[in-house]
DNA sequence: AATCATCCCAACCGCAAGCAC
DNA sequence: AGTGCTTGCGGTTGGGATGAT
């Protein structure tokens, strides 16, 4: 992997963008696009890095940044973002129209941060509905909120099964045999019971659509987490559940065991999955949390 | 008014993923 | 498969703004 040295050069400036600079990126971004930002400064005639433009641009100059303070609506989606997520402020970002990740990261540090005693943790009505008890995650506020959140569970639920039957699962490769983790999902139990639902409203639409963006590319590294039981393939969430009540904690981010406080640190695997849900619109997936027999599939 | 402390945020840095060759 | 380049992300920092003494 390399590793970006433009900064590096000299007679390239630092610091403060000056009015005149940030207008020549503006200018030449409108009549260009950005292009590679590598090159974008000698075209635009900056003694700048191509790094310090895409940051210029992307933190301050974009004609969509939405300035002035945080909203409660946000600030509530970042508290509970945050509490699923942990420091991914790109993908928290992703779901602020307007807000960048670098200011939503700033305004966790400065203002958030300090609200929530314990290192980030959160108390009282603040903390975070995302937790191992499903009866609890539909007490978040927005209908959105609580299919991510629930979604989140399923899937740190099925991870917590991965991680206890990994070791015997050797014997088979998930990333060759399975190359789509989201078709796996869609030939599992859940993924029967989603399309029971939607069988049940005479639709089909929804279903389809998250099968065929599962199938995407971008798709083709999400999480290795099978939510069926290769050797049995019986495996329900209930039994995978109740595995991990017993024996599963997961970690923070400092090792230790979790506490209820579901505050996750997720893997890297998962990311391409968890994004993509989050760009679901509440309608792809409001029948989930809609749907009681959904809860019943996870309750088993 | 001067000095010091704290806050806040724009910008930088290092790392890693994705991609092209 | 290996290498180098570009881009994106998260952590950190520098310095201006503001408040306290």
């Amino acid at each position: 992997m390399g590793k970006a040295l433009c900064c590096d050069k000299q007679g390239v400036r630092r610091g403060a963008w000056t009015p005149e600079e940030d207008e020549a990126l503006v200018e030449y971004i409108k009549m260009n696009g950005h292009g590679s930002w590598r090159t974008l400064p000698m075209h635009a005639g900056l003694l700048r890095c191509g790094k310090s433009c895409r940051l210029r641009w992307i933190n301050y100059l974009r004609p969509d940044i939405k300035r002035g303070p945080f909203t409660t609506e946000e600030e509530s989606t970042i508290i509970q973002l945050h509490g699923m997520l942990g420091n991914r402020w790109a993908t928290i970002a992703s779901q602020l129209p307007g807000r960048t990740d670098n200011e939503i990261k700033n305004y966790w540090n400065t203002q958030l941060k300090k609200r929530l005693p314990n290192s980030g943790h959160f108390v009282g009505s603040q903390q975070p509905s995302f937790s191992t008890d499903h009866s609890t995650i539909v007490k978040t506020e927005s209908p959105s909120m609580r299919h991510m959140v629930q979604w989140e569970n399923a899937r740190v639920e099925a991870e917590a099964r991965l991680s206890m039957e990994s070791s015997l699962l050797n014997s088979w490769s998930t990333s060759e045999s399975h190359p789509d983790h989201f078709l796996q999902l869609w030939h599992s139990e859940v993924g029967q019971s989603f399309r029971a639902i939607k069988g049940k409203e005479g639709g089909g639409g929804v279903c389809q659509s998250l099968v065929s963006q599962a199938s995407s590319s971008k798709l083709e590294s999400c999480s290795d987490v099978s939510l069926q039981d290769k050797n049995t393939g019986s495996s329900t969430f209930a039994n995978m559940k109740q595995e991990q009540d017993s024996s599963y904690k997961p970690k923070l981010e400092d090792g230790t065991a979790e506490s209820e406080l579901g505050y996750y640190e997720f893997l890297d695997s998962s990311d391409s999955a968890l994004n993509h849900m989050l760009d679901m619109h509440d309608g792809e997936i409001g029948f989930l949390c809609e749907s009681d027999s959904f809860l019943n599939t996870l309750d088993g």
